[in-house]
DNA sequence: TTAGGGTTAG
């Protein structure tokens, strides 16, 4: 006999105690799945009760298969599966779980699915996103709810660094037509960004314009945001394009973006360029803010046009815009670079005046000031001041100290400070190590550089291209070659990719060594693995050549440096005056030198 | 509860 409870309204579940017992002594008796009563059990969480009445018998997933059939409460039917798996270490099967996640959608409890399917991203359950779609399909017709649940699944890998998943699940989405939303991409592209791989990026902003996905303006914002990062700032500025013609329109934060964009990855001209877009953007009526005024102040700044960079300052107070700490700090930044200590601690005393505290960036930058000049001195003064002014060196403030001492043989000063560090806590990285590295190798003490290096590895770090890098340029510089060619297929070995700059080094001291062959070796090495010579690289080749007396050879480098569209630079130009124009021979290309 | 700003080393 089936006990029918269905009718019973409100709290069915009989209060005494005695005809309690009686009840469930019969549910359990009788092998019966009674609905009304495992609900009220799950609800009250009687967790003991249920395994006493419910699961001696019958296993637990046939129980949630009797809870889906019931059609019981899903909050209920969740709450049991989530016990079930954590108590009894149940893992119910994926089709059984797609029919929760269904259920959940159907009920409209999207929290919970969410909570759910970040947990099961994080426990990194072994399911590929090809069975997860497939049960999805077959445990439910409802295609709607499918979508909601795989935007969800995109949404929690995003949200657990696990990109290639959610980029994955996103194509195979496609495949399945299954409609995501901008709730899940946003994520997704924001992780992508993140993680440099603007490829995907690309690939996903195409695709929701293909599958009529409509993003909204944090969408756009975050692709023109990783195009900037990628140097694409022709095709940022098509996005912005695109939104407007999608009826999304670009804010402060857009134009943001993309003006930072061209401050940091633009080529020539690129602050002409920031400040059309500022223009254009007031065109627009959109208000520039203070972060708007910082990112062309730090442009002008690193692009070493302090006075430009002040202009826009007192632009920005014309506008009513308060500069704050990030606005002294780009300034003060640029004028040290400039050498402009002076003005740099006159305007830390401006903006004290103005009521703001300047920061560890604000001393870093005088410090890196100093150290420029080689004022050692001065550079630990206003180090030793940090700690007067309440505020701790941080590892950027070490790295430049400790580098400067390198720099000027202060080896010994370089070790305190690396020793200061670990008393106050601040963990050497990479960083650290490079300098003190460079400091060996600058002198050529490749022993104890190689100590360094041996040192910083057994610390767990590990050395990165530009400790490698640092390596070859020393060994070259002793002409030790050989060694340093070595270096370079320890480069391959750690997995690292040399960069140009990896190459150039080498191709310079074999070309020091008046090893000719043994350059250009280098240089077909260099293009075999996928990268053109550039400028510097030609630079070197036709430094070398004219050393050693070929001029119609490095002649014909600076011919073929122009037919493969690189402009010769300041530094070419020097090396063409002294080696070759001094001395009488007039290049094919001099009139790029006039 | 999703997008934007500043610092080092070759």
């Amino acid at each position: 006999m089936r006990l029918k409870f269905k009718a019973l309204p409100g709290n069915f579940f009989p209060r005494n105690k005695q005809s309690r017992s009686r009840l469930l002594c019969t549910a359990s008796i009788s092998h019966t799945f009674n609905a009304p009563l495992v609900s009220e059990l799950i609800a009250k969480q009687h967790w003991s009760e249920l395994k006493r009445t419910h699961l001696t018998d019958s296993n637990p997933t046939k129980l949630l298969q009797q809870l889906f059939e019931s059609e019981v409460d899903p909050d209920l039917i969740f709450r049991y599966f989530n016990w079930s798996h954590k108590e009894l270490n149940i893992s119910h099967t994926l089709e059984l779980t797609c029919r929760l996640l269904h259920s959940l959608a159907t009920a409209k409890k999207y929290s919970k699915i969410r909570a759910f399917l970040d947990g099961f991203v994080k426990r990194n359950v072994e399911h590929s996103n090809f069975t997860i779609f497939h049960s999805l399909s077959i445990s439910s017709d409802r295609f709607c709810t499918s979508s909601i649940i795989v935007d969800m699944l995109v949404l929690a890998y995003a949200k657990n660094l696990k990109s290639h998943l959610a980029f994955e699940a996103f194509k195979r989405a496609g495949d399945y037509g299954f409609k995501l939303s901008a709730l899940s991409l946003n994520p997704l592209l924001c992780a992508l960004v993140k993680e440099n791989k603007i490829g995907q990026v690309e690939f996903v902003y195409k695709e929701m314009i293909r599958r009529k996905i409509t993003g909204d303006l944090y969408t756009f914002s975050i692709v023109v945001n990783g195009l900037c990062k990628a140097g694409k700032l022709n095709k940022a500025g098509d996005i912005i394009q695109d939104m407007k013609a999608f009826g999304v329109l670009p804010n402060v934060v857009t134009y943001n973006i993309l003006i930072d964009g061209y401050c940091k990855m633009g080529k020539l001209g690129k602050m002409y360029k920031a400040e059309a877009i500022l223009r254009e953007m007031v065109a627009n009526k959109i208000c520039p803010n203070e972060i708007t005024y910082n990112i062309l102040i730090n442009g002008f700044c690193k692009d070493e046009n302090v006075a430009a960079g002040m202009k826009v300052f007192e632009e920005m107070q014309r506008q009513g815009l308060k500069p704050n700490v990030v606005t002294y700090n780009s300034l003060i930044d640029g004028l040290c670079t400039e050498g402009k200590h002076e003005e740099a601690c006159d305007l830390k005393d401006e903006m004290l005046g103005c009521g703001l505290k300047p920061n560890v960036v604000t001393f870093n930058a005088l410090v890196k000031g100093f150290c420029k000049k080689k004022m050692i001195r001065e550079a630990r003064e206003v180090f030793d001041d940090i700690g007067v002014q309440g505020l701790a060196p941080n590892i950027i403030t070490y790295n430049t100290l400790i580098d400067a001492y390198c720099k000027n043989g202060m080896m010994d000063e370089a070790f305190l400070s690396r020793s200061l560090m670990w008393e106050k806590g601040v963990l050497p990285d990479a960083s650290t190590y490079n300098c003190l590295i460079a400091g060996f190798g600058r002198h050529g003490d490749m022993e104890k550089a190689r100590d360094i290096l041996d040192e910083m590895q057994n610390k767990g770090l590990k050395a990165d291209l530009i400790t490698y890098n640092i390596l070859i340029d020393a060994f070259c510089k002793k002409g030790e070659t050989r060694k340093a060619t070595r270096i370079l297929k320890d480069v391959f070995d750690k997995g690292l990719s040399p960069s140009h700059l990896t190459y150039n080094t080498l191709m310079d001291g074999y070309c020091k060594q008046g090893n000719l062959k043994a350059a250009l070796n280098v240089r077909a090495q260099m293009e075999k693995d996928g990268k053109r010579a550039n400028v510097a690289t030609y630079n070197v080749l036709i430094k070398g050549f004219c050393e050693k007396g070929k001029l119609e050879d490095a002649n014909g480098l600076l011919n073929e440096m122009l037919e493969k569209g690189l402009n010769p630079n300041q530094i070419t130009y020097e090396i063409v005056k002294e080696e070759m124009m001094d001395k009488g021979f007039v290049p094919d290309i001099e009139g790029h030198f006039v």
